[in-house]
DNA sequence: TGAATCATGTAACTGGTTACATGATTGT
DNA sequence: ACAATCATGTAACCAGTTACATGATTCA
């Protein structure tokens, strides 16, 4: 139970379930990803449950657009939620069970492949981790100031986001040049085993 | 739809249910927990899909096994899977989220507080991983050899492990020194304002 | 007039967790 | 006798995805 939260933590500026699937693509998106039918149906659950209000309001475009706020229990239970600590253990990586799985093929240049394709998609997030960064430090408008309490805790996850692709990285060209060596070492064996 | 697959891997050598469930305790856990009742109804669908078969079998303790071994479709249906390349996308963490709302304690303490419950973590799975490391290179039993083709790829996730919580860590730390220094900086102001 | 964006919602389905039921065998 | 481990399974629930329905406004 996250997205309920999340969704506590963004309404601290009130806003619509339109709003908040854009607030979701533009940040949180990279380590909690949200459909808008689900964003919906939360937000229906916590109305019934009290821990936000609703309002209709008429849109400049559009139908009219219905305006969710925290209530005090609203906030109570997203701060409820900080104070539990960190919650670990509910991370998946598919890609990570392929790789284990990857022997399956006895021919290393299908996870030569694999990692490459691993490769250029962390560096792809790199890149816009990097340009984000950039513009963040060099207080470009949509980016909270990392003067507030806010804009620094934002900031964090960005920054963890760099360090994770960094190793990522790392980690494919550690994997990378093993997978060279090894086929290395393999074409060694094949001409001993033809001149033996 | 990840878990299947994982089970047609682990299906490479035939096994049952509670079986199964004590290899994703050893290994795969740290990237992909499963549960048993899970295990069973994914196994149960599998083979109603003709990927795997089953055989009962009196265990030597305990009531008779169920044990599931592929089909050739199921080994079709796993390298498919492979072939597919890396497929991401789908990773959440909740700690993370809860970094991003963690301004709405306006208490530096709080967070630094969080974030070093976080570094303890990270700590502790890190020494989890160099155990195993040291075990495995040190060509202890139960780790499947180096050598092979199983082995060696599987021994690449748990590097993947090693690269990520060593960037994790190395996130607490710059994170602890960010908050101090804007403590300092805080109780500058504040003597500021008091001496003004 | 028709595509793009704004805007809300429902229904069917998939994947996963928690809790529970059942029962054999082994060791204390 | 009873706890631990072996072993399989069901039921209720929770969380999330995909596909679809509906309709207003704006702009080319």
């Amino acid at each position: 139970m996250s997205l309920n939260h999340i969704i506590l933590g963004l309404l601290r500026t009130p806003q619509s379930g339109y709003d908040l699937k854009a607030a979701f693509d533009r940040s949180l998106n990279y380590f909690w990803p949200a459909e808008l039918s689900q964003i919906y149906r939360v937000l229906q659950k916590m109305e019934d449950d009290k821990l936000l209000t609703s309002e209709k309001q008429p849109s400049p475009q559009g139908p009219a657009r219905r305006v969710y706020s925290l209530t005090d229990p609203g906030r109570d239970e997203l701060r409820s939620w900080l104070d539990q600590g960190p919650i670990f253990g509910d991370e998946r990586f598919t890609y990570l069970a392929q790789v284990f799985f990857l022997g399956e093929h006895d021919d290393l240049n299908k996870t030569q492949n694999f990692v490459t394709q691993m490769r250029e998609t962390f560096i792809e997030r790199l890149a816009i981790y990097d340009t984000i960064e950039q513009a963040w430090q060099s207080g470009h408008e949509h980016y909270p100031d990392l003067e507030t309490s806010e804009g620094f805790h934002m900031h964090l996850t960005l920054r963890m986001g760099l360090h994770r692709m960094n190793a990522a990285v790392q980690w494919c060209d550690e994997t990378l040049s093993r997978i060279e060596q090894r086929i290395k070492d393999q074409s060694i064996k094949e001409t001993d085993r033809s001149n033996r």
